[in-house]
DNA sequence: ACATTTGTTAACCATTTGGTTAAACTAATA
DNA sequence: TATTAGTTTAACCAAATGGTTAACAAATGT
């Protein structure tokens, strides 16, 4: 047999795999669809996966592999919040401009299934907040930031980065958006959120 | 037949409906653990709602129903924009922790079928910004507050406020919180988030 | 009292769905 | 070139699922 047309089958299910579950969930998606999606045969995914639910499984951890070091590289670096803010705003937004069902899907899977997180946090790399929580409680002893809790401030961050794309057919039937200009809408925010969040925590 | 018990039959079903619809969506409920959930025969489902479809939408337009005069109430009263966010932020957490399911619900469900919206929209009472939009650029011009795009305000007051009912899971992992510590985390943005939010935008 | 409408149930049905099987095919190997 | 191991396919299967039906029960109106 032929090494590189084995992963190229296996990788194109877990390709067509993503589009669906992604899309539609795991209890939405169909094997037969994922199956048209690869172009290959049904029996091919239980030969290479088993059963919806590994595949499930395998599409859900690649995806969430995606987010982890994005996090990990802005909380653990050595720069200033302020830095890390602005960072992390530009980044996501950009990343999430290119995976937009990327959001929905784990939170959905997530709080569909609440137990799950537990395995991925046993994974190492898992986002660990406790350098942010040093560095936030540095500066404002520094007298750089204004006092807040670590905690709400990490969520304040990727609140304001994500929900325009969880929420986004919500936003746009509400502030009267078509694609283009909820698109600029987003684009916008890669700086907007950030002078939001620094105007509010930094000492002026 | 009795008046009283039509409705009580309906309303069962609607209440058990909504039950599983939140937990577990459309596509993962099952009309025979809805008629369990309500205990009467599964053919009642029908004989009220007609297919499964038709008792979702009924499920979900009155979720929608919920949290459209939230909305509006704070849109268009003639209270300053500090305040507004004041009591939007009070009221809409208060609400949210005693329906937890809503927001997913409907973030999941809407960004399933775009399309389902455009039906909303129609509606009379469908939340609408002008007024906010007005008094945002109001309070600019008179410096009360620093400038700043309306929509961009709009969704960052929903983002702060919603997301902590989304992203539970992810964030209780990620902050290493168990139940009763995210309950406290999310009672102490009542006030942390407006707080956020005036900080940023208020000028000094 | 009786016919009619409304509400309820159990049994049933057609279709869909995840999953299996066995045979056919492919290509490297001995 | 025969063997072997891996790959792919079509046909199949049992269980689950949304929905229907027909008989029965309980109100309601006349």
């Amino acid at each position: 047999m032929n090494k590189t047309k084995d992963q190229t089958t296996e990788i194109k299910i877990l390709e067509a795999a993503k589009n669906i579950f992604q899309t539609k969930g795991m209890d939405g998606a169909r094997m037969q669809e994922i199956a048209d999606e690869a172009k290959i045969n049904k029996a091919m995914l239980h030969y290479y996966y088993r059963s919806k639910q590994l595949l499930f499984e395998a599409v859900f951890k690649q995806a969430f592999s995606l987010l982890a070091p994005q996090l990990n590289a802005i909380l653990n670096d050595d720069s200033s919040i302020e830095e890390k803010i602005k960072n992390f705003t530009e980044n996501y937004t950009s990343f999430m401009m290119k995976h937009p069902y990327l959001p929905n899907f784990i939170i959905h899977e997530l709080n569909k299934n609440e137990e799950f997180i537990v395995k991925l946090k046993q994974n190492t790399g898992f986002p660990n907040l406790e350098k942010f929580k040093i560095k936030v409680e540095d500066e404002i002893n520094k007298g750089i930031l204004i006092p807040i809790n670590a905690d709400q401030l990490f969520v304040n961050i990727i609140a304001l980065n994500i929900f325009p794309f969880l929420g986004k057919p919500l936003i746009k039937a509400f502030t009267d958006k078509d694609e283009q200009s909820y698109k600029e809408f987003v684009e916008s925010r890669k700086t907007e959120v950030s002078k939001f969040i620094i105007n509010s925590i930094k000492r002026s």
